[in-house]
RNA sequence: GGGCGAUUAGCUCAGUUGGUAGAGCAGCGCUUUUACACAGCGAAGGUCACAGGUUCAAGUCCUGUAUCGCCCACCA
């Protein structure tokens, strides 16, 4: 026997060698595997993480669960192919950037945009062999030859070609909307990337000629010139849509033109409200209807603009006292009601007050691509675990509201477009042939713009596997399994489905397998603020990459959150050191022992028994019931090999009955055997350790390409 | 306002088509018996949130209530 079985299981002294073996067999690579021509393929294809950042518990759970199953399929002689990927995670890695230049006193404004880019890819890629050994260090058996990055001149290439077929099939539109804009960062936001904050403000109410308007945001408030109300109203009926009016406002006398829309609600203050169309959603679809002016107030930098007159060039925050104090002054503030509840939209990365404003962006029309992924999801050709999913997917598809895809940020992939200098007019071009505007005959300059960073990873799944190029596409898409967190069904779910249906015409994965977030160890969500944020990898060496897995997959339901406590990945590393003495206890017992010896009636049901062990694990993993799987080998192998079995044995062994004893140390084995086996995708490296120390006849040289016991 | 989920042992959670409650960890008692003290043995611990209903039978199905959490939408 061999004398490591003397001492415990040590995991830092394994890990590093056994992960090399495996990467050195070239068998994460699926063209190298021993496997028929015919072979079914397996594919999953890794949420790219982001090149900047640091492996949290989030992705501790992602590369467990995906690392199970590819383990799985590959023992089952699939042509198993797990895709790892990185992700320059535009805006993210931008501001984390940015904070960097702040530190080092520079901004982003004013730089050079080309160097800028530059020096975030040079930043990036250094910082992304980190994230990279750190995937590694869970046990992922990810094939790194296939390692894609969204910034890949193929990914790129592909991406424009789904924007221009956009394009083409009137599934893409530039129009002059309101965005969710935010003033630190200076780009626009998608709705999925707002943040709500419920905040208590004052409501003031000021006197609009003959009116009294209710408004949480005087500042807005200088340019507006439409006073509106409820056609219904009877309290304003004397007042004609149309009409207009002169009266004292901010800074002086104006006219204003009464409009009657329903959108107002006469139950809110006093059921009239002027309008800032530049600067909110409602206001600009009344303008929309009406057919109103619409002017800017505030700039992009979160400053009043000269229409505020002597409030010019000052922060919202520090203008809207002193335009109450000198409404006040002129005797138009009918009352304050400082106790006002509402909820205002911040930037979900830094938390400033969302400024809406009317920009022109590019637009992706989402009905019609909604409506083909409905009809997939509804004839039941994609499975959601938890199915619950399936539910959301759909209220949110049957709702879906168009995709602004521009963000004003250098730090993605630049939009192939020309934008026309005087009428703002758009143009797709990804030859650079377009010189001047084809409506207005004006010069364009070249779209400074950059994609949404989830449009590209949108196209993620097919993206990849075309960019490979050889017959990887055919072989491998449609994927298999999309495993990612339930937090992002809506921004990258939902979008894979139906830009993968408009781009391949199939589905792009099979299975949904939404897991719920990681919390600590008392249930709490983990943050920075709280300091209770987990960070995988200290477990890992404390306790052992096996331990860290295991206690991340046992308890783990898809959908519903996990609490994960330093107690239970420790239970689960003193799981790791039981299975390592059983092996130095059948070790020691069995020496030149053929493990195919004839059975005796006895041994014959405990190999039964390991059979319906077999089965069942089989079936969970099949069913995505990993936890599930996962306790059965846990409690076979603690409560029924250790306790039983191997104490039964010790009797046996001690007696005269050499048949008896044979056919026991053989049984002894071949349990033995299939159990690593089964353990093996949730415990990868004490089982692989432990089946390289084998010294008996085995059916692969490494376990992790061994055949999946079978009944 | 709409939607979704959760509520089971001190803590974290299982409980797959309804058949008299399970695990891990923590805690308690005992045992250093030659695979393992990163262990073994033993005991303890729950009116399965609450109220109704269906059923021979309900943690499991239905209705309602409460509490917690998440998502979406939104009124100046």
């Amino acid at each position: 026997m061999n004398d490591k079985f003397l001492n415990p299981y040590q995991p830092n002294e394994v890990e590093s060698r056994i992960y090399a073996l495996w990467e050195e067999s070239g068998f994460f690579n699926p063209d190298n595997l021993p496997l028929k021509e015919d072979a079914k393929p397996f594919t999953i294809i890794m949420p790219p993480a982001n090149a900047n950042g640091s492996l949290h518990a989030g992705h501790g759970l992602v590369m467990t669960i995906e690392d199970v199953m590819t383990r799985f399929q590959r023992m089952r002689g699939l042509k198993t192919l797990w895709l790892p990927g990185l992700d320059h995670a535009g805006f993210e890695t931008q501001v984390v950037f940015e904070k960097k230049l702040e530190k080092e006193g520079r901004s982003r404004f004013g730089m050079d945009p080309k160097d800028l880019y530059n020096e975030i890819l040079d930043f990036t890629l250094e910082n992304s062999k980190n994230i990279e050994s750190q995937i590694r260090s869970m046990g992922a058996s990810a094939d790194w030859s296939r390692k894609m990055f969204t910034l890949d001149p193929r990914i790129i290439e592909i991406v424009y070609d789904t924007f221009k077929q956009l394009s083409k099939d009137d599934l893409l539109y530039r129009g002059a909307r309101i965005v969710n804009w935010c003033p630190k960062h200076r780009t626009s936001f998608s709705d999925l990337e707002i943040k709500d904050d419920e905040r208590v403000d004052a409501l003031y109410y000021l006197k609009y000629g003959p009116f009294v308007i209710a408004t949480a945001r005087p500042e807005t408030k200088f340019g507006d010139k439409y006073v509106v109300m409820h056609p219904d109203d009877p309290r304003y009926a004397e007042y004609k849509d149309g009409q207009t009016l002169d009266l004292e406002w901010i800074n002086g006398p104006i006219t204003a033109t009464v409009i009657k829309d329903a959108a107002i609600d006469m139950a809110f203050g006093t059921g009239v409200m002027t309008i800032t169309p530049w600067h909110d959603q409602t206001d600009f679809d009344i303008a929309e209807r009406h057919k109103l002016d619409k002017e800017q107030i505030i700039g992009e930098d979160g400053k009043l603009l000269p229409v505020a007159g002597e409030f010019a060039g000052m922060k919202i925050a520090e203008a809207r006292p002193k335009i109450i104090e000198k409404l006040q002054g002129k005797g138009l503030v009918d009352k304050i009601d400082s106790n006002y509840k509402h909820v205002v939209r911040t930037c979900y990365k830094c938390g400033t007050t969302i400024e809406p404003q009317i920009k022109a962006q590019w637009f992706v029309r989402m009905k019609p691509l909604a409506e083909k992924a409905l009809e997939m999801i509804n004839a039941e050709k994609i499975t959601y675990i938890p199915e619950h999913y399936k539910k959301i997917t759909v209220h949110w598809l049957e709702n879906i509201i168009d995709w602004n895809i521009s963000r004003q940020i250098v730090w993605g992939i630049p939009i192939p477009a020309k934008i026309c200098d005087s009428c703002d007019a758009g143009y797709v071009d990804l030859e650079g042939t377009i010189t001047k505007c084809e409506k207005c005959g004006g010069t364009v300059h070249k779209d400074t713009d950059t994609f949404d960073t989830w449009f590209s990873s949108s196209q993620w799944p097919y993206a990849t596997l075309q960019a490979l190029g050889g017959k990887d596409f055919d072989t491998f898409y449609p994927t298999d399994v999309l495993e990612t967190g339930g937090d992002i069904i809506f921004f990258w779910v939902s979008r894979m489905i139906m830009l993968g249906l408009y781009k391949t015409g199939a589905l792009p994965f099979k299975t949904v397998y939404l897991h719920g977030l990681v919390l600590d160890g008392k249930g709490q969500k983990m943050s920075k603020s709280k300091g209770n944020v987990i960070n995988p990898l200290e477990y890992a060496s404390q306790f052992g990459t096996d331990a860290l897995r295991i206690a991340l997959v046992i308890g783990n339901t898809p959908g519903t959150s996990l609490a994960l406590s330093p107690d239970k990945v420790k239970g689960y590393k003193n799981f790791a050191n039981k299975v390592w003495n059983i092996t130095r206890f059948i070790l020691e017992n069995t020496e030149g022992v053929d493990m195919h010896a004839a059975l005796n009636e006895e041994d014959t049901k405990l190999l039964r028994d390991f059979d319906a062990l077999v089965t069942e694990v089989t079936d969970d993993l099949e069913k995505f019931r990993f936890y599930m799987a996962a306790e059965k080998i846990y409690h076979y192998i603690w409560d029924t090999l250790a306790s039983v079995i191997l104490e039964e044995s010790k009797a046996i062994f001690k007696e005269e009955d050499a048949a008896k004893k044979v056919s026991r140390q053989a049984a002894l084995m071949q349990i033995l055997y299939g159990s690593l086996k089964l353990l093996h995708p949730f415990m990868p490296f004490v089982t692989e350790e432990i089946w390289q120390s084998l010294p008996w006849e085995k059916d692969a040289e490494i376990l992790m390409v061994s055949k999946w016991p079978s009944v």
